[in-house]
Formats: C-alpha cells, structure tokens, sequence
DNA sequence: AGTGTATGAATGAAAG
DNA sequence: CTTTCATTCATACACT
C-alpha cells in the first residue's frame, strides 16, 4: 500500500533517546514458554497481573519488559484471528464447503456508540471483572502458570491477596447519553 | 514512554482518499492540543461539553469527530493507567509505600487560567448539571479551553515551533458553542 | 540489492 | 472505567 512518508513528528514532550531502538525479540525459551502457555494451556487472556508473573518468569532467560509478553500475547491473538478471517475470503473454488458456523466475530457494527462519559449518576457498587471469556476460566489469582519443574524458579508467587481492594472504579454507567449526530462520515 | 517511532503523517491536507482511509489519525497539530490539555493542563476528564468544544476547535487542522475526541483521552487515561499497573512492583528498593490517601484524581491542577480576556462571558447557562463524579468535578461550566489565541483558525502555523516563539496569529472567533446543536459538517 | 514475510509496537475503536 | 479487537506502522530476516 501507500507507505506514507514516515517521519517523526514533534512529540509533545515524551520522546524516547534516540538510538536506544531496540526492539525486543523472544529468546528461544522465553518462546517456547510463551508458545506453550497459549497452545498448550490454551493460556490466551493474560490478566496484567498474570503478565507480571509471566514476565517475571522469562526475564531469566533474557531482558524483557511486561509490555513485550502483552504485545505478544495481543499479537498472537490478533494474528490467529486474522487468518481465519482471510481464510473465510479464500475462494476455495470447489464445492467444498467450509462451514464455520458463525465466528464469534458478530459484533454489530452499530455505530451509535453509548457515549458515556461524564455524567455520573447512581453507582451500583460492581464487583470483580475478572471473567476471562465465555470459556475456559483458568484458575488465576493464586495458581502457579508454571508448575516448578525444570525452569521454574519461583516456588509461589503471587500469594497476595488482591480480594477487597483493587480499584475503586468497576461502574458502568450507560446514561445513554448517546451523541447520535454522528453520522456516517466515517467508515462510509 | 511513548516511544512514537512511527506516526502517519497527518492528512491536515486533507487526503481522505475515498474508502482506503476510515481510521481517525490525529494530525500533528491535532496531538499537540490533545497532548497539551492533557498533560500541560492536567485537563483528563472532559464532559461531552467540553468534548464538542475541543473538537470544534481541532477541526480547523483537519477531519475530526467527537467520539474520536472521547476516544483519544479515553484510550490515553487507560493506557497510562495499564502503564502504572504493569510496572507497579517495579523495585523501589524497600517497602517505602507512598499512600495516596484518597483515591487521588489530581485533575485538580486547575491553573486559574483566566486569559479569557474580555470576550463573551454568557455562555453555558445550564446551571447546575454540572455534576460529574459525585465528589471531585472541575469548577469548570464554562472553563475556557482554549485561551482563545492559541491556534490561529487559519491553521498557518507551525507544528514543530510553538511555546514562547510569537506567531502571528490573533484571529480569535471560535469558541461559541454551548448550545449550538452542531451537525456534523465536516469539512472534506 | 530488492522483495516478501513474520512479528514487535502503537493506537483508534469498541465491547462489557 | 477496563479489557479486547482491528488495523497499521516499522523492522528484522529470509529468500530468490
């Protein structure tokens, strides 16, 4: 495609040393961890807390930074549902039929956003979102994501006890408020 | 930390090739202001009021929208917030724990800006809806966003050269809504 | 050398 | 507000 003329624009006042670009590519271990955490384990919606602890666990077999295991895993994911939906488009051209059912992809497009802020009013005093998908809920929180044997060094991690506190937000509002002049203009 | 090596150059043209394009970008003057309300002003909370004002005034550098507006400040406090909790064990060293007290939203760095030198001074008669968080909303109702000088609308100046270096630009005639129920006419 | 591919990183948009 | 999805940019590396 166009590849627009990248350049680097002013920054507003957060810019990084030049020269220190490094970006980060996975250690040979760190990959065969991060590969078996998601296939195996089908190890696929990492809580930022579970992404410390992954982190922390692979900074033994090179640097690494929590943002690189999300970046990975957000990629990983990304990139699978990619191909399947490129895969869909394949003109397979024979009768074959590739039924797929419906993906999980439905997401009504709907462009009338619920455009929520500001206006709170009424606060149900929510609770834990710590549900993953509609799946497979993986027993966080305090179970270790790596059985000590061969390349664990930690006994136990996390035995903290995140229960009551966390943060003071979990209230969605939904006033409707909805700024519906939004027309088409985009996406159009 | 934001390391932007990589930004598409603005479409303050405005390309906007018909179909390949559907994703708001910011243009470079566009993130300034973002950047500068968000940061410089400690402004992180806009109301819907606030939201069109903004967007009104941004238009002048190209194709914008308010959700994209909502979206931007939206995207920024999560992520700086996602930052803080990935990296909230980094070593400090010892167990010296800074309480924060309150649930501390210092968007309070209200800096008394008042360089709404004589101008119009009867707008936003709402009154009192101004309730926003049920504890810590901003004085505001009718804060002037924009000192009114900032950015010329003619859009002729410079991205890279601005804070102290005097530009020629005192047209000063936005800034009038409140109550104007804007469609969208976006410019093409 | 150029070109294509894999993948890290960034971010707008949206769901919940 | 939190988390996830989608798209894109950027770059390292392979391939011919």
């Amino acid at each position: 495609m166009e590849q627009q003329t990248q350049q680097q624009i002013e920054d507003g006042g957060n810019n990084q040393a030049a020269g220190t670009n490094n970006r980060w590519a996975p250690t040979p271990p760190q990959l065969r961890i991060l590969k078996g955490l998601y296939y195996d384990k089908g190890f696929k919606y990492p809580t930022p807390e579970q992404i410390q602890e992954i982190c922390l666990h692979l900074k033994q077999y090179g640097q690494i930074e929590d943002k690189n295991v999300f970046f990975w895993f957000q990629n990983l994911k990304a990139r699978e549902r990619q191909k399947l939906k490129e895969f869909r488009n394949v003109p397979v051209g024979g009768s074959l039929d590739l039924n797929f059912g419906s993906t999980s992809n439905d997401r009504s497009t709907d462009r009338s956003i619920d455009l929520n802020f500001g206006s709170r009013v009424g606060y149900g005093a929510e609770g834990s979102i710590m549900e993953q998908r509609g799946e497979y809920h993986q027993e966080i929180e305090t179970l270790p994501l790596f059985p000590m044997h061969g390349e664990d060094i930690l006994g136990n991690m996390k035995t903290t006890s995140e229960g009551g506190g966390g943060y003071g937000g979990g209230s969605h509002i939904f006033l409707e408020l909805s700024l519906n002049s939004y027309r088409d203009a985009d996406m159009a």
